[in-house]
DNA sequence: TGCCATACCTTGAACCACGAGGTATATCTC
DNA sequence: GAGATATACCTCGTGGTTCAAGGTATGGCA
């Protein structure tokens, strides 16, 4: 019960953002995890059970590719984002602020937004 | 698949809404979901399978409580808000600008929040 | 040698919006 | 007065998603 653990409002947000920071520059998951929690000044944590399947579930869809690479003997998969997945990010994006704009008239307006008139 | 019917971003947000516009003046759930899809344009439609688990978890919680109308023969169940209701709304919405402007931040910044040079 | 950070992954539980369905009364239309 | 529509309440089942926890393996450092 309670659930006070984490805000909310996240839903779809992790797949959101990793679209529009790969779209920038491919990195892999463990990167994208990190990238997100530094930016946003750790407001936002997606933990890697998160994050990795967002990651597998884009590539699926066709809008992300992936790359094995060998850094230091270490094995990453660096994603990019494709043709498909950058239409997908502008759609995400316009969905995202829509939504914003829709919830902040609601918290202020109310009265005016009514039927025009006055 | 496919899940193309509402654009989600949207968890939490339907208690926030509830709670502000209550704040604003008492209301009954069926005026709740219709206020609530015309101030927001028609953006946000919660049906009132939303809206209805929402208002009695809030009055079980004790941030509402209500009373019972009847108007021209219509029974309405009135919902207000109580004192911890407002401090719950004022939280809620607290995080809700602070995960928005973390959204925001990372969907702009990520070059200069980084690290300095590289 | 042992420990931590890096880097990948999966699983199970919990939650929540949504759609569909169900009841009942008032009003409007034919 | 019969039927459709709008008002007004409610519940249930499904599906998608976030999250916590756990699991594997390698490299660097003390």
């Amino acid at each position: 019960m309670t659930r006070q653990t984490n805000p909310d409002y996240l839903n779809g947000v992790p797949e959101l953002l990793v679209l529009q920071l790969l779209a920038r520059r491919p990195m892999y998951g463990y990167e994208l995890v990190r990238a997100i929690e530094q930016t946003s000044g750790q407001v936002l944590e997606f933990g890697e059970g998160c994050i990795y399947p967002v990651l597998h579930r884009l590539e699926k869809e066709g809008h992300l590719a992936s790359r094995r690479e060998t850094v230091a003997g270490r094995s990453r998969v660096v994603y990019r984002v494709t043709a498909p997945g950058r239409k997908r990010l502008a759609g995400r994006l316009a969905v995202w602020r829509s939504v914003v704009a829709a919830v902040d008239q609601v918290l202020q307006g109310a009265q005016h937004a009514k039927s025009a008139v006055s």
